[in-house]
DNA sequence: GTAAAATCTGACATCAGTGTCAGGTTCAAG
DNA sequence: CTTGAACCTGACACTGATGTCAGATTTTAC
């Protein structure tokens, strides 16, 4: 598929598409004329790159650690180095913290409407 | 206290705490001389302003937010508009959204690290 | 072959909280 | 007093993914 089918089919603009393929996050073929042309799997994997952005990873881990995610198809990964290793599980720490975060917020979030909506 | 020592107990910056209070998140006495004075329930409310800094929420919202929230001492509150409590509702959509994204991603970091450990 | 739609590259703008620095003032301890 | 630590305001920089625009090229449909 081309680019803009992957954007539809995913939410995600063209624009950040092309970023993502400069920091090594999504390759892409071309046709003879030079435009993107992506496989099916390319939507999954959009996906999961909108994920870890979402969940606070920048680009350079991702890509660093995408290769040694065990693919759906059971292919070979390359393997994490300690210092990926080390480095992922702060990630993880943070993602927990994060997670806290959240949840307190959101605590506080629904006491909010819920009075407002007693007050009605 | 002063805001060295606000910044200290938080853990935020005092450049921070004067931004939160351009913003209209927090409020300070002055001394004769200018300098700001903070009552001992800064401290909660700083870290409250952080976590919701760390759900996403803008100082705008955050502002709009506050006065809203029922005080731990019971004190009277503003009441929300039915505007706010609609923007609320989406942030809260957002927020469960953005959990269910750093769940996945924690799942993934989970994976790469555990496999990493395996092949120790 | 032609026109319209899609894509290409490259550049510049944006957001919002935070870091940092400069030059000046205030506070607290001796 | 004096001195050093703490604080003040104002200004500028940064980050990093994304929006947007311009001008050129490719693809697709008729």
């Amino acid at each position: 598929m081309r680019i803009g089918e992957l954007a539809r089919r995913t939410g995600v603009s063209e624009r950040s598409l092309r970023y993502y393929e400069t920091q090594g996050l999504l390759v892409s073929d071309r046709t003879p004329g030079g435009q993107r042309t992506y496989p099916e799997r390319a939507v999954d994997r959009v996906i999961l790159i909108q994920e870890l952005f979402a969940a606070g990873l920048h680009s350079a881990k991702i890509a660093e650690l995408l290769p040694c995610m065990r693919d759906p198809d059971g292919a070979p990964n390359e393997r994490a180095t300690p210092a990926l290793v080390s480095s992922l599980t702060a990630e993880r720490t943070r993602i927990n913290q994060l997670i806290a975060d959240l949840t307190r917020s959101r605590a506080v979030l629904d006491e909010v409407i819920e009075t407002a909506a007693r007050e009605l």
